[in-house]
DNA sequence: CATGAATGAGCCTTCATTCAT
DNA sequence: AATGAATGAAGGCTCATTCAT
């Protein structure tokens, strides 16, 4: 039973009074505009999925955060999965080009400073680990083979790009990968689970993450572990 | 409200004519079968789950895997987020018991021999870990604040005593427990995420899951680098 | 979507230990018993009927407030509808005995006198009121004719006692009855719906109900009137 | 998760061969159209309720008899109680503009002539008598508070204005307009019940409404009896 | 007689998707 | 290209009624 209702329709304000909404073409005609288009749906899907579920997360909340009509985004995306791994694909993109820099920055040579690079680059990426979570369960279903398979590509090519800037042989090196993923999500759930909202009246606690040490310690762990399997040499 | 009602009971099959269907009081009286009853949901779900999504896994498919009516299913439970907390709870409870159990016939003095337990006991908990990510997010909402009570409580107090057979320092013992948590759940993930589902007509492969030795490295690993950080003693 | 459950099962408390409940018969067995367990489920039903609506009343209400089962209860009604048509049949028996003993008490021989003992007679009879508006919208239905019948033909019956002792003619009686109905149920109705339950701390009101000087003017008024179109004798 | 449509357009039957729906665009775009349409489903509703309870008019009714889908009628009431609300709103205001239409064409100084035009204005609005006894049980429950207050008070300004055109002081006025609320609740509750819907073949009989006359005796007597109470003047 | 577990039609409501405009 | 009104399958849940015990 519903009692509350939220206001039904937003208010589209003319942009002649209201300028916070910068101006942005009625209809994308060019490919750059479409391409910007269908970013604008991402981007308002990427700020909900911040304070959201995927189940709660409607294509009507889509719609009305990037203030398009519902139909307009079935234009961009067949389906609420598409969409999602539009997003899915997009975090992952950010994040591995992230990763991709920091390496090519520092050039660790050893397991501690591979670790030291990969925990800096994969910190504040909730909404990531988040997303992946949804990867096969609810996602990838109702989505096209053809783009479960690009997107299968897509990542597997920039991974090999990761992969390469490792100081490890290429299995190893994607091993890692693995494990930082597996870690990622893993304490990314248990820190969800029992990080409980506790209603104490102190917001700025001196630990923000007590599982952040627990994950950068397995972390670590792990790759020493791996590394001292094989002879850590400095090829690519 | 119901006027006419049509005679409408579902012609219950002759065990001579369908042996799959164990025999089964039609009503249950006693306490022990309504037990048994609230039991036959709870596997009927079980069953479901193995192949479904929580979203998919309707109450109506529920009633008719447990071969009741969906009214039947409210008569144990509240609310389908109950049912699903109780499915939690049962494979948690049958995961920590078989753990216990373990750990109790190897008395596990070393690290190693402790890794080889926790690997052991939590070698096909699939179900359980995909349950797991439900926890926080889909469940417990729509679920009476006692009963979540309840559950924590009841998973603390069996954790208590899991900790207490482990051959190191209370606090050092829950550290592994949360590790062996995150180190099952991201794997599980990633397994299933990169497991494809490959039609190939072989379905007895040699190497039955390339992610467990993975997930059993990063185990050892970490029970190993954890236990060096304390003087391993003999004591609970 | 329900997220608090009253909790299921009222116990039984043993009448060894709680004597609040009267000593009760397992069963019924003479008529008499059957008679009285009939009238238990009913006042039972009044009981709960005073603070609830029609649609709110369940019969597992009515079942825990009798302490009795719910199929219990079908085997003194056939239907919902059924028992509240005693319900009504019996607070409706009530209030013309009542009436009728009045009547005979003060053998009223004037408009003004009747209408003070019509009224006097039809204080406090809230919960008929509210019976009588379900009469012939809900009730009615899924009833056996022959019950509705029974219904009918009893009130009829009653009704002509009730007309004998007015000092009217038997048409004009019967009339001003019928206005005091219509009356009673229209300033109910509308009590209710403007009397709004407003939260201020002071319970005893010293106009407890604005609305019932409205109804006796309107009953004085009527009666006057009616009484007026012929010509008052003393017979009954 | 839906994830494969059927095609499922309902067949707009052709005007040329079925002549009982009037032409209707297939969206409502326009604010004008969006008026009409939730005005169809309102006459949809008001339909059925000539011949439905409260509770047996479901919303699939009300969508099938509107030849809507029962999505459909959510975008225009959030919930059924407010569909309701709605309805008994517009008998209501219209019940309220005929009344003060005729006030303002007789200008009636007498109470008799003030009971003449009341009596004539409140013939045929058993539909509304009937809405009114939901409100304030059924209704007004899972409606938003705000649309609640808003009804009130569009009650509220309308009677001022009918009451201003009463030819008695301000309260006089609105207790007049109270006893013709319960007197026409009251009667239509009596005629419903008594009278039987007798399957004679003879629909236009002489007296179509026996409780008619009850009910204007009553209006006239309560009329005379308040207005005598004060002097009556010519102010509004 | 009494029980209360079981039933299932039916309720209101949601929301991904479609398509007339 | 964009809109958003319309769709309807499906969801969780209730409760009068039945019937095995």
């Amino acid at each position: 039973m519903k009692v509350f209702t939220a206001p039904r329709r937003a208010v589209r304000i003319s942009s002649a009074l209201m300028v916070s909404t910068p101006a942005r073409p009625a209809r994308a005609r060019s490919a750059a505009e479409k391409t910007q288009r269908r970013d604008d749906i991402l981007r308002a899907a990427k700020r909900l999925w911040n304070t959201s579920t995927y189940t709660d997360l409607s294509m009507n909340h889509v719609a009305r955060e990037a203030q398009l009509a519902k139909g307009t985004l079935y234009l961009y995306f067949d389906t609420k999965e598409e969409l999602f791994l539009a997003l899915v694909s997009e975090h992952l993109q950010m994040w591995m080009a992230d990763t991709i820099r920091l390496l090519q920055e520092r050039q660790p040579g050893t397991p501690a400073a591979v670790a030291d690079a990969l925990l800096d680059a994969s910190s504040d990426v909730v909404p990531l680990r988040r997303l992946l979570l949804l990867l096969g369960t609810v996602l990838e279903r109702n989505v096209r083979p053809e783009l479960t398979r690009e997107f299968r590509r897509e990542v597997t090519a920039r991974v090999q790009v990761l992969v390469a800037h490792l100081p490890f042989s290429r299995p190893t090196s994607l091993r890692i990968l693995q494990h930082l993923y597996a870690l990622a999500i893993g304490w990314q759930h248990l820190a969800e689970e029992f990080t409980s909202s506790s209603e104490s009246g102190m917001p700025d606690v001196p630990s923000p993450d007590p599982y952040a040490a627990e994950f950068e310690l397995a972390m670590r762990a792990v790759i020493d572990r791996i590394a001292s399997q094989e002879l850590v040499t400095g090829q690519a």
